[in-house]
DNA sequence: GTCCAGGATGGGC
DNA sequence: GCCCATCATGGA
């Protein structure tokens, strides 16, 4: 099946931050989890009506616009779950979203224009299901993103469901049913903190008992489904805000606490100490309705290498002093 | 050894 | 309301 995304779409850029995540600090990189890249090939598992199936998806280059090519690569037979893996597919790419209005900003903030210009095409990937995203974003709070990672992939082996294609392993995310049967004390055992453990443990309960819809936050308001989050034990405004962002879709979430963020606008807005949650909220007042997104390119500019970050800023600062009268 | 990581909670005041 | 200890581990 063809997918024909609205332009400008950059697939290769999108994909990046889904198959090669940053280098650590001590040089290794962290592996993908779940998602995969073979012979040009994005590949990935999904439960589609209960079936455990593997899909692909990658560039149909003879076609003059941009288009993908979606295809089931086990269990193909059936032509339904290929309907509901193009709307999965549709959504984690951000297909349909039209990119234009937000470059559109850049007219009244040069931070945002050159960061247009690096990254354009380039949508936030959405991560497959919201569960995922929120039990991800506990696990990250806090503690650095190598030892969260590390959490997350023992999670992944302990309660996932596991497929093989291709001689190669491609797991699920742990479903909620499963999170729900384990103990704070087996979770600890993945050197996941106590609070921690209960705190997915009880939002895994709430889904799968019916108390907890949070497919439905997708088309809610972003501020009613962010309220809705911060409900929740062990959900503060930070994870409510990655969570909107990374995978109900809504463009317009700043989590102004965030300290990567933080750090991005002090380095390109050219502040001397690193800006306040407020300070953060007032310079954002130019990326209305796109604040997602400004956030998403902003934490972007830590993956590129130093003396690009150095070169932008420069650049930046030059259009400036053109700008003055 | 100390401090900080893509935080959140519950206690004391 | 604000301030503070606590949680877990690894890297600088």
């Amino acid at each position: 099946m063809i997918l024909h995304p609205a332009e400008p779409f950059d697939f290769r850029r999108t994909l990046r931050f889904i198959l090669s995540p940053p280098v650590l600090a001590n040089g290794r990189r962290f592996e993908p989890l779940l998602d995969h890249f073979e012979e040009g090939e994005y590949r990935r598992a999904a439960e589609i009506e209960g079936k455990l199936v593997i899909y692909g998806v990658s560039e149909n280059l003879s076609d003059s616009s941009p288009a993908l090519r979606v295809r089931i690569l086990s269990d193909g037979r059936d032509s339904r779950p290929l309907e509901a893996v193009a709307a999965l597919v549709r959504r984690q790419l951000a297909l349909d979203l039209d990119l234009l209005p937000f470059y559109r900003l850049g007219s009244s903030d040069p931070v945002l224009a050159r960061l247009a210009i690096h990254f354009r095409g380039m949508r936030i990937p959405q991560v497959a299901n919201p569960y995922e995203a929120l039990v991800s974003a506990i696990l990250e709070q806090q503690v650095n993103l190598s030892f969260a990672h590390q959490a997350k992939r023992a999670l992944i082996e302990r309660y996932g469901r596991v497929t093989e294609y291709g001689g190669r392993s491609y797991r699920l995310f742990p479903s909620p049913e499963a999170i729900a049967r384990a103990t704070p004390q087996e979770l600890r055992r993945l050197q996941i903190s106590g609070p921690k453990a209960r705190y997915i443990i009880g939002i895994s309960s709430a889904v799968t008992k019916g108390d907890l819809d949070l497919e439905s936050l997708r088309t809610m308001g972003s501020a009613p489904a962010i309220e809705r989050l911060c409900a929740l034990k062990g959900v503060g405004d930070w994870t409510a805000h990655y969570v909107a962002m990374r995978a109900l879709g809504h463009c317009d979430c700043l989590p102004a606490a965030d300290v990567g963020l933080q750090k991005s606008v002090q380095f390109f807005y050219g502040l001397r100490q690193q800006p306040p949650p407020a300070r953060v909220e007032k310079l954002a007042r130019h990326w209305t309705g796109w604040r997602s997104y400004a956030t998403f390119y902003l934490w972007l500019t830590y993956w590129e290498d130093t003396s690009w970050r150095l070169a932008l800023r420069d650049e930046i600062r030059r259009s400036r002093k053109a700008a003055l009268p």
